[in-house]
DNA sequence: AATGAATGAGATTTCATTCAT
DNA sequence: GATGAATGAAATCTCATTCAT
């Protein structure tokens, strides 16, 4: 995003040929997130890319492997990023919450991401692997994000002392409730859910909650 | 016709016909727990249920009935239930909310109960009616019962004026946490994550997060 | 019909007895009629007899069986007696014919029988010996029972002196005509088709065809 | 896409593709001609036109739609060009009738076309919509031609005036007698049935009948 | 004699994958 | 590099037939 150096001096065919494969997991995405894994074809996903299935096998040796990509290629971009950003963060754990709600609102709910999670979980009995995959390359490392932020606000008095691993992952908690409402309730549902009002609660209560004394505001 | 039909005077293969689909959605939960709906093949739920393809068809008409029977019948045990209880409680909302923690924990995540609301997750493209049936009868059953447990209270003072439904969702978050990560990564995961030392971390720092004033606690 | 005195002496228990072999080719003759052999469901049978699958194989060892008992014994009823009112019959070939044409319009048009040769016509491929039986039963008598009229006429200069097989032929095919009418095509239609007016007027045309000279009226 | 698209430049399996459908027909043709359409199984017709049971997939949604493509496509050629012959034939309808009983017995009789109203006969009970398809394209398209002819002969004095309609299906209940036979009955005959000769009888039969005073001839 | 639960072979249909062009 | 016709294994579902009761 705010790398142009290396990718603008790609040379046209190399960006075309790169492009391919992008183009077809950008498919791969949507039709997954329409139908899941096993209900997706590759004729949907080839007709989506605008190729023929044939292509598809150019790039990728089977449907599996197109997933893997995406489960694997995805995530770097959204949150390996953050979690720099997140080490060399120095402010209250309460502003990095609040910014880290922010962002999943923005890059993840806003986006089809959201359904790599939703597939892994509905898939995770027939590809093990892809949820170790998953849960080390992204839940542990946001886990870890949020932990080393909660580690240093206990040792500055922000937050009291309880299990970090605990903290994190109730942190984590009202996301994945974002998610999972979004990719699997919204569209029956009427009563609409407001996500960002929703996590603004959650940061009023956790913080009250998490705070040593009375409140912290 | 006009024998007595007492359990006892039932012949042998009568009491096998009462008992089938129940042993059929036995073996239907077990592997999709393990396949999902669309990797689970009719005769692996034959054979785990020691009967053949064909006798499936006797009860059922369709695979995709097998699954929404599960899916409607396991519930009503489980849920329906709770909400009776609920609707007479007359205690303090935290003591209610340790209560069912505990209760999801027994009655949920120590069955294969849980699967079901994966299958949900992963299969809701395909199965929209089902998504929908699920968060009528058991999402928005549960967050109103929570939500009436939450009103009194407020209305009490025990706990401050937030949204009641962004309460009853967050209530509700680390219990979905529990059941994603049971169901998805547990198997492949070393690190123990102790549910009920969760939970209870939960408890305090919600319900701390939630008091009026200074902490209840 | 005018044979009572054997069937009235039977016991009551042999009367039930093999009353219900009768039911149930009743009730297949029903069930063919709808939908034809392939398509044609024992348990269907079974529930229109009264019975249940199971009963139908005491009596019949097949499907099959069932079916070419039927064409077997509904033939002998209807026609084998016609003939040997033919044989003795000794009035004009004319009004034989319009005698021949009123009984099938009453005993084959108006009941369910006009379905056998139609199965017969469709599954002639499946069931050889069939298509056989009913050639050389129900075809080849009656054409020779109109053949012997036919001669006997031509000897006595009433009809002229043409191939007898083909007067025969062209005597019965609009009766196929009506059959084929009748239990394919009746109806989808909307133009009705009176079968009684038909054969008069057939009887007009074929009469006059036939006849020596000038015509006979 | 922008090539050349004469014959001559089409790659090999372009011309297979243009071919497929119609070598699939063939023998969807022979297999149901031989088998009826229930006990026809997909497999035997791919095998026979060299494909495997996939393919025919390719180009027909079900079996259902190979049969009712079959029924359709067949019919255009042997008819509606005849038909518009029929509209402009200014000769006796005696004439008309011989050469309409010739064309018969050439492009029926001795093709595998004869089958196609065997097996809407049989199965008329599951396929409602195809004996309609039939009696409306076919039947009624056969006796308006007929009629339209006759009509004109009546009108000239060459036939006496009876109802149309009953002429028409008097002219073609022998097409109908020898298609049945042809299709049913023949296999199984050691008697031949000479049609050419017995449609010469009903031509001779059927105008004297239908001349108006003396004989016509 | 009658039942009806159970069987299992066999049918249609789908679709990931291959490969000649 | 791209195509798309063809494959064939596998899945769901049906139903004639059997047999313990």
């Amino acid at each position: 995003m705010d790398k142009p150096t290396t990718e603008r001096h790609l040379r046209h065919w190399q960006r075309r040929k790169q492009a391919r494969p992008a183009e077809i997991l950008d498919a791969a995405m949507a039709v997954f997130a329409e139908k899941g894994f096993a209900a997706a074809r590759m004729e949907d996903i080839a007709l989506k890319a605008g190729v023929t299935k044939g292509t598809i096998y150019l790039y990728f040796p089977s449907k599996e492997e197109v997933f893997k990509s995406l489960a694997r290629e995805q995530v770097g971009h959204s949150l390996i990023l953050a979690t720099e950003q997140a080490e060399k963060y120095e402010g209250s754990a309460f502003d990095f919450l609040k910014f880290f709600y922010a962002r999943f609102f923005e890059c993840v709910l806003q986006s089809d991401v959201a359904v790599l999670p939703k597939i892994i979980i509905g898939e995770s009995g027939n590809f093990p692997e892809l949820a170790r995959f998953w849960r080390e390359e992204v839940i542990e490392k946001a886990t870890d994000m949020l932990s080393a932020v909660i580690a240093k606000a206990i040792a500055r008095g922000e937050i009291r002392a309880l299990p970090i691993d605990h903290i994190a992952k109730l942190a984590m908690a009202p996301v994945l409730m974002c998610l999972v409402w979004h990719t699997t309730f919204e569209k029956t549902s009427d009563r609409t859910f407001n996500y960002t009002e929703y996590l603004a609660t959650q940061c009023d209560v956790f913080f009250k909650g998490l705070a040593p004394e009375g409140p912290t505001l």
